[in-house]
Order: C-alpha cells, then structure tokens, then sequence
DNA sequence: AAGAGCGCCAACCGCCAAGAT
DNA sequence: CATCTTGGCGGTTGGCGCTCT
C-alpha cells in the first residue's frame, strides 16, 4: 500500500450529485462499447464529468442490467437479517447472496426498516422474557413497508434522473428489444450512434463536453419523442439543462414503458 | 395553508486491500 | 521490498418528499 492518497479525481473538475438521464444514456453506452477496464480513465473518455468512482458507483447499483429494483420480498428480507447475524456490516457479502440486489441497496434497507424492526422485536422478546431469538420469529412480514415505500418510489420517481427509465431492462441494449417482464420498447444504442451520425466512441477521448454537445442533446432529444422526428436544436444553455432533462427522460421513460 | 420534523435513499467520502510496477 | 494505482467497501450525508402539527 502507498503512502499518500491522490484524490481519484480532480474535484473541481467533476460533477458531482444526482445523475441526469443524459449521463446514464452516456454511461452506458459507453459500457456497452467499451465494457469498464478502467473506472479513472472511464468518465474522461465516455465525456462524463464525474468521477470514476462516481461511475462505478452508478453502474453497479442502478445501470447494470442484471440490477435488480423495487421492493424486497420477505424472503430476500429475511435473509438479510439471517445473513447479518452472522456477518454483520459486511454488505458486499451479504448482497453476493441476494442475486441483483446491491450492497448499497441492503444497507439502505437495513438501515431504514430491518434494522429498526429486528430491534423491536428483540424489545418486545426480550421484554416478555422469550427465549425464542430466532429470525423467523424475529421477522414479521404484517408490517411491509417496502412496499409502500415502493409504491411511493415509482409514483414520485417516475421521471427523477436517477430512476427514469427500467435500468434492469437494459440489457444488451445493443440486440434485446424485448424484455422478459413485458413488451418494452428497448432504445437502441446502435440507432442512437447512427442518429449521431458516427462511431459511436472513437478509441480516443471524447472532445465534447456536456454543455455544448449540441449533437447529443439533440439525439436525446429525439429519443425523448416517440417516433423520431426532426426537431430543432435544444439549447445549450447549461441553465436550460434541467427542463430539457427532465423532457427527455419523460421521453424515455414513455419510449421504455415505465 | 404552511412550517417543522422525519424517513428514505442516492451519492459521496475516506479507508483499505490487492495488483502492478 | 517499496511504492503507486485502482477497485471495492462501509459509513455518512444531503436533498427530496411525506406526514404531522
């Protein structure tokens, strides 16, 4: 191990915060392309401003297609609570052992319901003196919040950036059309680089930085418009960004039948 | 109606381990 | 072996939305 750290990234440089569906379109062709040999190099040459660690991040927890969203079943729940019995805060395993399920994702529900639940039922065990401390006894599933929680989450962020399209149904953008759960209309990442016009990501770095990548908020911009059509160009207006953003995602969204 | 408080969760930060040189 | 680079992990936080008062 090394002495000193250098930070991963220069900070002043990157964008930092929630991601735009305009980063995730980026993110994952680019991934697509290129696959992801090396997160540091990876944003500079997919024309992210983001860090690599920020990168990996996304991918990992929400633009992988074998990531898997919404709420948690009793089972996944009770396993999570057995599993940390035994491992405690080691989430990474305990997620190698809930197939599409995140470290992030467990550690979130922990946090936030199982956690307080388990500790309920150990007052309330503990309490009227039991014995039992098993984890079926502990896991009561009358209370799911999950699902309100999910419920919540796919009426409020239906067209957040970052839950804007199905990213469990990007798979294979490049061939999948069509996904198990249902008839979804997959973009087609080779029809976006055609709209662009060009290799979709030449070997080198990308130029083009995100403010004035006319081109690209224009293919965007007709992804976000079903069918395709012609249309004028978006502004480049950095300011503008969030409403363009937010049109285009609705677009996707729609596109993807979310 | 509006402000305060709370819950949830996506994303960031810093540390560590492993591999490369 | 020492140093450097990178990926991965776990803890923490900021912001948003909902509920309560």
């Amino acid at each position: 191990m090394g002495k000193g750290r250098a930070p991963c990234c220069d900070k002043s440089k990157v964008k930092k915060g929630p991601w735009s569906c305009e980063e995730d379109l980026r993110l994952i062709a680019f991934i697509q392309k290129h696959g992801h040999q090396n997160w540091r190099s990876l944003p500079k040459q997919a024309g992210l401003l983001r860090c690599g660690k920020s990168c990996r991040l996304r991918w990992i927890n929400y633009l992988r297609p074998d990531v898997k969203r919404g709420n948690f079943t009793p089972q996944e729940e009770d396993t999570i609570v057995k599993l940390h019995q035994t491992l405690g805060n080691k989430w990474s395993k305990i997620a190698s052992h809930l197939p599409g399920r995140t470290d992030n994702e467990i550690k979130n529900v922990w946090n936030t319901h199982l956690k307080k639940r388990v500790m309920k039922k150990l007052e309330g065990a503990t309490s009227r003196s039991s014995s039992s401390s098993s984890t079926s006894v502990l896991l009561s599933h009358t209370d799911h919040t999950s699902k309100n929680v999910t419920e919540k989450e796919e009426a409020t962020k239906s067209c957040s950036p970052t839950s804007s399209y199905n990213a469990s149904s990007v798979s294979n953008l490049s061939q999948v059309h069509e996904i198990s759960s249902g008839n979804v209309n997959i973009v087609d990442m080779d029809w976006i680089f055609q709209l662009m016009n060009e290799e979709p990501f030449p070997s080198g770095v990308i130029e083009t930085p995100l403010e004035c990548d006319v081109d690209f908020w224009d293919m965007l911009d007709i992804i976000g418009s079903s069918p395709p059509h012609p249309h004028p160009p978006p502004n480049s207006d950095y300011s503008k960004l969030d409403n363009h953003s937010d049109a285009s995602c609705q677009g996707l969204s729609n596109e993807l039948g979310v």
